[in-house]
DNA sequence: TCCATATACGACATATAATGTCGTATAAGA
DNA sequence: TCTTATACGACATTATATGTCGTATATGGA
């Protein structure tokens, strides 16, 4: 025999799915004797309407026997069983982060990729189908390779920010060939593409300088966390650092793009939008032209570029000139 | 008083931190009456003993009070308290995600963003710092806006393949005015950027068609499950599928690339190397030579035509006169 | 329509578990 | 060294959990 009951409520809270789907007294039996918990089916009964209330459960009782599952917002849904789409979807998520985000410290997040793995490869997510032969994420731009970051580096720098103390850490810059220590306000996490980033001020001699500075976390060879609140640059602000370009590089903050794409290099554009506030025209069938508000990035303009020969600036003036003298530049070398 | 001594386990269990941190007695003991679990300490340290064997806790008992947590690697660490870097790892994994991947329906990575959220909303948190004035996620490529997609059709789908299931489902193709009914035999699922597609082929008057289609899940108007085994095209594997280009564009399957790029321009990929196997060079200060074997495909070309004239392609010999042309005829127009 | 079967659930007796209390031992910090 | 907070064994006492039985009722054939 087990431990106990509340092993027992886990394990049913486990078995249950999400709303529409829902499981019968049966089901229930047999999985909970399964994973050796022989209960008589009253005990199953009583069991789930005290979980009932608790947690959130829902009883669909139009029909003998009655079908059990959690309520689509309970608090602690995320108890309860995968389906094949949400084991899928996770999958998928993973794959995805994998290349992008500092994510291997998190032992929740890899739990539940675990789980739904586990899921896939279980009998139940159907007879041993190789599950992973029919999953792929295909990178719409280029990849690079992560960086690595420490696990205690991450940790103190992410706590740094969210309690808003300072942290003592020594910096390797790419100039330099050794480690500068020193104490940093850090003001803000920034994720782009795969470099996180960790907007702060330092501090020098405890005078603090007034030059904001955004260090990736992997070159930082060391952080700890101190117990000095921050000292926060007068008037800063995330939101108009970032659109005063320090990060992406803007040219400008907004211009009316209009650019002329090939049919087919255009046509994306129908189903997947520029921008919620697009406007497009098909030509004839021979070319799409789009219309829309943007800020012009750093980001934008490599976006342009690499339609290459599909794409004709037609506006504004000033972006059509810059990569006109791009190409004419490229042609020379 | 409440429900029961389960529900106070779960509060523990809950409380308790993953490794490194702990938690002590008294610090249980005010976090459980602050719930209504007002119990005696002796109680607490009962239940501390009884949970430790079945949920893998560790109990740190050099020094008095004991310090108790989860194990690192312990099956059910997902019920674990939050700490800061994981709360604001998942809170960017979700604005990362949620561009990219059809995620609204799943409502365990939604439960879990939300705690991530209550807890950075939490004093335990800290004393209500504005933390989502702190985290940013800059795109580093253009990001389209993502085509919505059905749950229910979402759902039907993803099972038909998980299960290996033919569904019904009625498609509006881009060209088509009206959609389209049929019986598909559903083989893969790519992500690919912000587009979900199916690969699978379809039935006409029960013959199976041989063409393999990749279609948008968003282009479905509806879909269902049926209970039919999927019939798999004779030799039919997914790599290999991809590899042959129907989707990523395959021009080649290897080439020794070979780029030049200005110093300001290829720096970054000291740090966030291009691929695994590169190869780099710093001339003079001046520019940086990249040499790797890659697959050339267009996100590869649509990458190197974004750096503009801040790249200059040595080889292949094929792949500068391609890059070539394009600026050739870019002028022209 | 009726019957066999599986389920739902109230009631009750009983075994089991949970809890507070007390006593003693032992760290930690002043 | 003293004070205070914790750890934990033991025990009495509730409170809970569980199987069993009985009755009612829905379901799905026959």
């Amino acid at each position: 025999m087990h431990n106990d009951t509340s092993l027992r409520y886990l394990e049913m809270l486990q078995y249950l799915p999400v709303y529409p789907a829902k499981r019968s007294l049966s089901e229930i039996r047999s999985h909970l004797s399964e994973y050796g918990h022989s209960v008589s089916d009253r005990t199953i009964q009583r069991d789930l309407r005290k979980l009932e209330g608790s947690f959130g459960l829902y009883c669909d009782d139009r029909s003998i026997p009655h079908g059990w599952c959690w309520m689509k917002d309970a608090k602690r849904v995320d108890i309860a069983a995968m389906d094949h789409a949400e084991a899928l979807t996770l999958n998928l998520a993973k794959k995805y982060l994998s290349n992008v985000l500092p994510l291997q410290h998190s032992s929740r997040i890899n739990g539940l990729f675990k789980r739904a793995e586990a899921f896939l490869n279980s009998s139940q997510g159907s007879d041993l189908i190789k599950w992973n032969d029919k999953v792929r994420v295909v990178p719409a731009t280029h990849e690079y390779s992560s960086p690595k970051i420490k696990e205690d580096i991450q940790q103190a720098i992410y706590e740094a920010v969210l309690r808003e103390k300072k942290f003592s850490g020594s910096y390797l810059s790419r100039e330099s060939q050794k480690p500068k220590k020193g104490i940093y306000n850090p003001l803000a996490i920034i994720s782009h593409g795969v470099v996180t980033r960790v907007i702060c001020t330092r501090e020098l001699k405890g005078e603090v300088e007034n030059l904001v500075r955004y260090l990736p976390l992997h070159r930082f060879k060391s952080a700890k966390l101190l117990e000095d609140p921050i000292t926060v640059p007068n008037g800063f602000n995330l939101d108009e650092y970032l659109d005063s370009g320090q990060m992406g590089y803007l040219y400008d903050k907004e211009i009316n793009l209009h650019l002329e794409f090939s049919l087919a290099a255009g046509s994306h554009l129908i189903e997947t939008p520029f921008s919620k506030h697009q406007s497009i025209k098909i030509i004839k069938n021979e070319s799409i032209i789009l219309k829309t508000k943007t800020p012009y990035t750093e980001t934008l303009k490599r976006w342009i570029l690499g339609f290459g020969d599909q794409v004709k600036v037609l506006g504004p003036p000033r972006l059509k000139k810059e990569i006109q003298d791009i190409y004419k530049r490229s042609i020379k070398k």
